[in-house]
DNA sequence: TTGAAAGCGCTAACAA
DNA sequence: TTGTTAGCGCTTTCAA
């Protein structure tokens, strides 16, 4: 029962404990901390030195709650176990550390409710938010935006910004690649009907198909998992395709699965195409080709940006950032044999 | 220059807002909503009315700074990248915002310094703290630990609640496992020296194959991703082992990668075995034999038990959790050849 | 059951 | 350059 000295009420020393073990006045000790040009050298240094010795943390709530500057950004991810969001994060840790800034996860499960709720939770805490591959309307998220900065990430909400890779140029690839292969249609495999990427990809594949004058189809759609790649595999099985065009690289492996378990081989008798380029890309046998995005930058250059928002440097309407995307050829494309 | 009328300065909804609206005082909607048995059940309902219509939220900062409970953990992680943290961030995520907790995440890119310096600047702003696989020494997480209520993962730290896996039981059900396939010998594959879950393998290994007559041996460190599991290949070659025991998953496949490049067949000339069983060991042909972690329990055992210590419930030098494992049977062991 | 008032730790005018 | 004085928005005694 007895209070054990070693682990005294440790009462968190505060800015006039500080200031007073200076002999000082407390707003001079902020003012060390905050614009150390704005008072003099050597005050500042004692008062650094006072501080070190007492073990003085500033309180960034009280630091908070007067500035109305958390130093906290939330990244809410449309699921953290997705593969594609870790070098992502990554990234955002990354611009976000450097700026000294606080990363708040949110983690919306592939439901839009939960994405909802949790943004509601995060908001006040937050001066700015990246959101990763919403599941929510444009009309939502405009609501979002409205009370603080946002960044949407995959996605183009007119009149937010966002980071978003190049669709139709790494669809336009992909599409030569197999073009040159000498596969003459292309089913695409969609993803979640709530993802932008998705409609962005299918869109590109039509005109892509249409100017190089091979035949496109779509199934689908199928939840972005491997799962969900390895469930469509028996809707295409009435109509092989020589091609497909997967949503994202985890469908494409699901499928190469699938297929494979159909004794169907991969690329001999049907070449797959992925996206994002994750790292289970590289370690799949046969080696998936895919459309890389550049994860940890879309990371980086969302948090930028954010920032820059933040402080005031960029406009919130400003155009979408788009990302370079390339393709890299792996083993699972060759020559069409049929 | 005119203020347009539609992003109008919003100044939050405060509870002074609220209060003069519904006609009490600030101190009644606060009573309204933390203690709402405390007030009258009509005014109650008519702050909540208010509150709504106003679309008033809480200040968090301002909870923060008057309770001194800000309703937030954080947790580090050697590296986000890592596909080992996938389920177990979501698992901790599950568990906190059950308990109307948000994360901060803390990466500390496989750095101890990194690790150090993130965890000083998140440690002001949260009530505990999760650190997984931490890269620090034990010493500098008692220092740690001494400032806030912690939970290590994957590591016994004396005094420290931490979550563990049975590496024991899992070492032995494998080498019982390769036993039977009547191998003679196994070949430890070592990680990252700081690692806890690196040592305790490796002695677990040593006892198992002492107790069932099995020769051990160990080579590495290596750097606990497919990289480092590559390239300790030609180390493997003057002496190939007929199986192997990895530090992890990640350098499980790269090693299976490695002897494939090598012209080396795996299960049939060598058996491995990894551990963990993340997403990529079930998707790498030929499928990999692992010792399974229950990821997404670790992280929701995690904070739950970190909650329970911050309510004091939980005295802090709880002994350690240790969480089962299972070996998954996969296709990269097979029957001795040699 | 409600109101008044003080205070959490820090910053930001305004004076000196 | 430094000190004084109000708050930031919320919770929490203490009275009423």
């Amino acid at each position: 029962m007895a209070d054990d000295g070693d682990e005294a009420a440790k009462r968190p020393v505060t800015i006039y404990d500080v200031a007073r073990a200076a002999g000082v006045a407390p707003s001079t000790v902020s003012r060390a901390f905050a614009r150390p040009g704005r008072v003099n050298a050597d005050t500042a240094a004692r008062i650094r030195q006072v501080a070190a010795e007492l073990g003085y943390r500033a309180n960034p709530m009280a630091q908070a709650l007067s500035t109305s500057r958390t130093k906290m950004i939330a990244l809410m991810i449309s699921d953290v176990t997705n593969p594609f969001y870790s070098e992502l994060i990554r990234g955002a840790q990354l611009a976000a550390s450097e700026a000294e800034y606080t990363v708040l996860l949110a983690d919306a499960r592939e439901s839009d409710v939960v994405e909802r709720l949790s943004l509601e939770r995060v908001l006040p805490a937050v001066e700015g938010i990246v959101i990763g591959s919403s599941r929510m309307s444009d009309s939502s998220l405009r609501v979002i935006a409205k009370q603080k900065p946002t960044i949407v990430l995959n996605r183009d909400v007119a009149g937010l910004p966002s980071v978003v890779t190049d669709n139709p140029r790494g669809v336009r690839r992909a599409v030569e690649h197999l073009g040159e292969l000498g596969h003459q249609q292309i089913t695409y495999v969609a993803g979640p009907e709530a993802s932008w990427a998705d409609g962005a990809r299918w869109r590109a594949l039509r005109e892509a198909g249409h100017e190089l004058e091979l035949h496109t189809r779509r199934v689908g759609p199928v939840p972005p998992t491997v799962v969900g790649g390895r469930g469509v595999v028996e809707k295409l099985l009435d109509n092989l395709p020589t091609a497909v065009l997967a949503y994202n690289d985890l469908v494409a492996i699901g499928l190469m699965r699938g297929l494979a378990a159909a004794g169907i081989d991969v690329p001999r008798d049907v070449s797959v195409i992925g996206f994002d380029n994750i790292m289970a890309a590289e370690l799949v046998t046969p080696g998936l080709t895919t459309v890389a995005a550049p994860l940890r930058t879309m990371g980086v250059t969302a948090v930028k940006n954010l920032q820059a928002i933040i402080n005031g440097a960029l406009h919130r309407s400003e155009a979408a950032f788009v990302l370079p995307t390339r393709l890299v050829q792996r083993e699972s494309t060759a020559r069409a044999r049929r």
